[in-house]
DNA sequence: GTGCCTTTGTGAAGGCATGCACAAAGTCGG
DNA sequence: CCGACTTTGTGCATGCCTTCACAAAGGCAC
C-alpha cells in the first residue's frame, strides 16, 4: 500500500476555480457588488451626485471598509476626500457586471414560482430579457405571461439557439431538473440559475447557482429554536 | 449572509455569542444541514438504511471530509466501517434544525410571489405551517389561496398573536418591507424571512435571512460575461 | 500657496472555513 | 477470536475573507 499522494484522487477537486490570473475579482466582493449597485440606484434616483464609502456601506448594510476593498477591485474610482460619483460607479458595477448588454433568459417550468419569475420587475430593469417560457404541460402552453406565450418544452434547443439564451432559469418540478439541465447544457447553455430542489450534476465550464426557499426557512428555524432554548442573547 | 450587524454598532459588539455549553455550530454547517437533509429523505424513500460520508456527500454535492466535520458538530452519529443509519441522521437533523416542531408561518404580500410560495409544497413538508396570508391591496383580500383566506394587512398583529406565529416572510413591493417589518417586529416575531430587494434595519435579536432572485442572475452574468471575454476556464 | 480636514485605498493581523491525511474504532468472514 | 478491511472523526496546514488602522491623496478656505 502507498502512502503517497493517489495520482487519481482530483476527481473531487474539479469545482471552479476563482483562479486569478486577470482581474480575479473574489467571489465574496461580486455576491456583493448587485447590493451596491441597488443602494447606488436608490441615491442617484434621489440626484445625490456624490457618496462616502462610510454611507453607501450603511445603505448596502456592510462594513465600510468592506465595501472600499470591495471597490478596490474594480479599480480605483473614489476621490479621497469626497468620495465616490453615485452615477459613475453605478457605470463601472453595471460594467463589470455584464449589465450593461443584454442578456436572453429563459424560464423552463411555468409553474406557481415560473410566473412569479416571469413577472418579476427585477429582471428586466437590470438587463435580463425574458426571450422564452417553456413547460412540458401541454394544458400551459399556450398561456400568456407577462407578454410572452409559453411554448412546449420539444422547444427548448429551438428556442435557446434562435433567440440566443445563455442564461436559463430552471423552474421545474425537481423530477425534471436534471433533465432540462442536460438538455440546456447540450445545447450550449453555461449559466443556470437553479430553483428545484435538487443537486444538478453538470460538466465543467457550466455555472449553476441554486435558490432554495425552504432551505431559508430552515436556518431562521434553526435560530429560531436557538433564541427559545433559552441560549444567552 | 446572515444578521449582519449595523456599520454603525459594530464597537458594542453584540454578535452571536457562541459561549453557553458550546453546541455552537458555525454558520457554514447549519447552511449546509437542510441540503443533507434533502439527500437523506431521498435515500430514505429508496429504503436506503446507513449511508457512508462519501455517498452522501457526494447526493449532497460536496465534499465528504466537510461533510463528516458539520456532522461532527451534532454529535457522533456515525458507525466506523458502515456509516450513518439514515433514519437516526435525518431524526438528528431535523431536531437540531428545529424541524421536529411544528413553525407557524405569515406571509405579507400576496402578489406573484407571495402566492408560488403560499403554493410552495416544501414549506409544509418541513413543518412549516402557514397560517397566514395578507396584504394590503382590499382587491386582493378575501381571495382563497392555498386554502387560505387572503386577510387585511391590519390584521397582521391580530394575526401573529393569535396564531402564535414565529417566522413572518415578506414578499411585498420594496416601499413597503420597512414598515411591515417594523410591526411584525413590535407584535414579537424575531425571524423574518425578506424577498424584497431593500435592507431592513432591525434590532439586534431579530434575525432577518435576505433572497433576492436578481441578484444570483446578476452574479450569473458576471460569470457568463468572463466565459465570453475569452479568459481562460 | 498653505494648511487643515475629509475620505480613500491598502498593509497587516486575526478568524473562519476548507480539505488532506491518518489514527482510532468498529464490522465481518472465517 | 482474529486479522483484514472499511469508514469515521479530527489535527493540521492552507487560503480566503473580514476588519482595523493609518498613510497618502485630494478638496477647500483663505
Amino acid at each position: 500500500m502507498s502512502n503517497r499522494l493517489h495520482p487519481l484522487e482530483f476527481r473531487h477537486v474539479t469545482r471552479r476555480i476563482p483562479q486569478a490570473r486577470d482581474r480575479g475579482i473574489p467571489d465574496a466582493t461580486v455576491a456583493r457588488l448587485p447590493l451596491y449597485l441597488r443602494a447606488l440606484n436608490g441615491l442617484a434616483e434621489r440626484g445625490t451626485p456624490t457618496v462616502s464609502s462610510e454611507d453607501l456601506a450603511a445603505a448596502a448594510g456592510v462594513n465600510s471598509a468592506k465595501l472600499r476593498k470591495d471597490l478596490s477591485h474594480l479599480g480605483s474610482y473614489g476621490t479621497r476626500g469626497v468620495g465616490y460619483d453615485v452615477q459613475y460607479l453605478i457605470y463601472q458595477i453595471s460594467r463589470e457586471l455584464g449589465l450593461t448588454q443584454d442578456w436572453a433568459v429563459a424560464i423552463v417550468g411555468v409553474g406557481n414560482l415560473g410566473r412569479a419569475l416571469a413577472n418579476y420587475g427585477g429582471f428586466v430593469s437590470r438587463g435580463f430579457r425574458i426571450a422564452g417560457l417553456l413547460d412540458g404541460d401541454p394544458q400551459v402552453v399556450g398561456d400568456r405571461i407577462a407578454g410572452l406565450t409559453v411554448e412546449h418544452a420539444d422547444e427548448l434547443e429551438t428556442v435557446i439557439k434562435r433567440r440566443g439564451v445563455s442564461i436559463v432559469v430552471i423552474a421545474t418540478p425537481a423530477s425534471a431538473a436534471q433533465q432540462v439541465c442536460d438538455r440546456v447544457i447540450e445545447a450550449g447553455v453555461t449559466s443556470i440559475l437553479n430553483f428545484a430542489p435538487v443537486v444538478l450534476s453538470v460538466p465543467d465550464g457550466v455555472d449553476v447557482r441554486k435558490v432554495d426557499l425552504s432551505i431559508e426557512l430552515q436556518i431562521l428555524a434553526f435560530h429560531e429554536q436557538r433564541k427559545a432554548d433559552g441560549v444567552v442573547m
